[in-house]
DNA sequence: ACCCTCACCTGCACGC
DNA sequence: TGCGTGCAGGTGAGGG
């Protein structure tokens, strides 16, 4: 269920723990997992690969690969070019999560990949809901990738700016609120810290994007990236290597509106409101956040 | 081009 | 205890 600051944190701790290794072998064990990949041809394409480095695009996970080019000669390139620089593009969705195993832990249920490395340990892919999606892809096609292609700018980066956010939204009939869980428009928020960001900027989520004012644009693209850069500082992982990794729950106090119907506003005491928008639960205080 | 609804899954908390 | 309902931090396909 990770949003975009708990995917920075899985980035980070896996980068940690598996820059360097090499990939021995592979084993999916459900294989919706990957797409039209046959299990076969992707261990083949990832057998004994070095990971590199792991990094992010908007909730996608990137762990960069390196086949080793020895046998490149004469064979591939008779038949082209064959790449060897990969990426392993990794959805969570809403239940994916990353753990680390040693060689005698016992596979919880719902492991759906496991990554043998050389140092005897195992990276293992498990996702309950089965929501998640893995893409291994040659490194040069990853931009052009269905799903990352669209993307929004990164909301940390140089492109995010008032002016950009301000064109996304005068183009949008839709209620703010439905629009900010759009990664295609705005990257990174889901569905607390899009309510997170309007409640802290005191913005209604049933606004309509498009009329928007410029100075409450600008203070939810302050609010956008505070909320995000104040998750990503405060979630401290539960990191156990022996037991695997994963994002905390501990984020959960610093909620001032979601998941907190009935509850009091921490501004100004009224009841904090839920309603459904576009299926999803949108909480709100009816006071703080007027229009 | 846009936007809405539904579908994809399992599991948990709740009320009866 | 069980069973039915609604809900879960995400997104893509398919339709209007």
């Amino acid at each position: 269920m990770p949003e975009l600051p708990e995917v920075e944190h899985v980035v980070r701790a896996l980068r940690r723990v598996v820059v360097g290794r090499t990939i021995v072998a592979s084993e999916i064990r459900l294989r919706k997992l990957i797409g039209e990949m046959s299990p076969t041809t992707f261990d083949r394409k990832i057998r004994n690969a070095a990971i590199t480095g792991v990094s992010r695009r908007g909730k996608f996970i990137l762990i960069e690969c390196q086949k080793p080019d020895r046998q490149g000669g004469q064979r591939s390139r008779a038949k082209g070019r064959v790449e060897t620089h990969l990426v392993l593009a990794v959805h969570l969705r809403m239940t994916g999560k990353f753990l680390y195993l040693a060689a005698d832990d016992e596979l919880p249920k719902h492991s759906h990949a496991v990554f043998y490395l050389d140092n005897d340990r195992r990276l293992v892919f498990r996702d309950q809901r089965q929501f998640g999606i893995m893409r291994l892809l040659p490194a040069s096609k990853l931009h052009q990738t269905k799903g990352i292609v669209e993307l929004a700018p990164e909301p940390f980066g140089d492109e995010f700016t008032i002016d950009y956010l301000r064109d996304v939204l005068k183009r949008s009939e839709r209620t703010l609120k439905t629009l900010l869980l759009d990664q295609t428009k705005v990257l990174g928020l889901g569905n607390i810290y899009a309510a997170e960001a309007l409640f802290r900027a005191g913005i209604s989520p049933f606004t309509i994007a498009a009329k928007l004012s410029k100075p409450k644009t600008a203070r939810l693209h302050g609010e956008i990236r505070d909320v995000l850069g104040f998750a990503v500082d405060h979630i401290r992982g539960s990191i156990k290597l022996e037991q695997g990794f994963s994002y905390g729950a501990a984020f959960e106090s610093f909620w001032q509106v979601y998941d907190r119907e009935g509850e009091p506003c921490v501004n100004c005491g009224t009841k904090i409101r839920r309603t459904t928008q576009g299926g999803r639960s949108t909480y709100w205080c009816p006071k703080c956040q007027r229009k």
